[in-house]
DNA sequence: CAGCAGGTATGACGATCATCGTACCTTCGT
DNA sequence: ACGAAGGTACGATGATCGTCATACCTGCTG
């Protein structure tokens, strides 16, 4: 639990992101991975969740086809006493759903 | 005052360093960028200082020859409240004196 | 005045990072 | 059995970052 390396985690704005929602669910629930409307694609998002992991900020569990994450709510409270209502009280520019193409999951191969 | 640009800023040691140092003195009293026992050439304290600035962590003053930084406490508690008792509380590696080459300001040109 | 100490600007170099495409694996639903 | 959906692994690529050398500027001091 390394402050430079959580800094470094949650200096990326997706994966703020990912901490913030987690944090701001006060029933500390697990969440499936595919359930953040990240602008990335498939292949990022997992590099995001690894930083995320790396830095001991998640736990993530394997379901075989999907996966789901929590957030380490009670270590980082213990390590970092105030850092998730950091990210939680973060304004954020348009929490509303996108609007340019209605999301899939991975979309848009142009001509397969 | 980005969270993004904060985090950034804060996830280099050595501005960590320089942050903890002016959050742990209470009387919030200017000091000497060249006071800070960075493991850096000046060109890379010059820089680092530059970023904390970006960031809104810090204000500098130019004093013709030498130069001050104060830190933006009022500022930082009030957008970020908690950072700086993260950043005062972190262990430190060893804040005792270097033990390699007695640190000079910007030394050992080996043969000019 | 000459030299020095502290800072800055600029440009370079290597390392790390965020992003992605592709290939592959696993499970679920049909 | 077969395909679709969700994840991961493995490069590749372009950007950013930390570091430094060098050159230059400013003010103090012998």
């Amino acid at each position: 639990m390394d402050l430079g390396t959580v800094f470094a985690a949650l200096a990326d704005a997706s994966r703020r992101r990912v901490v913030a929602e987690l944090a701001a669910d006060p029933g500390g629930r697990e969440r499936a991975c595919g359930s953040f409307d990240l602008p990335v694609k498939k292949a990022t998002r997992t590099h995001h969740f690894r930083v995320l992991r790396d830095a001991g900020l998640i736990t993530q569990r394997d379901h075989g086809n999907g996966s789901t994450v929590a957030l380490r709510r009670d270590d980082i409270e213990r390590h970092l006493p105030g850092l998730l209502a950091l990210l939680v009280a973060e304004p954020r520019p348009a929490t509303g759903p996108r609007d340019g193409a209605p999301h899939s999951t991975d979309p848009a191969p142009t001509a397969p």
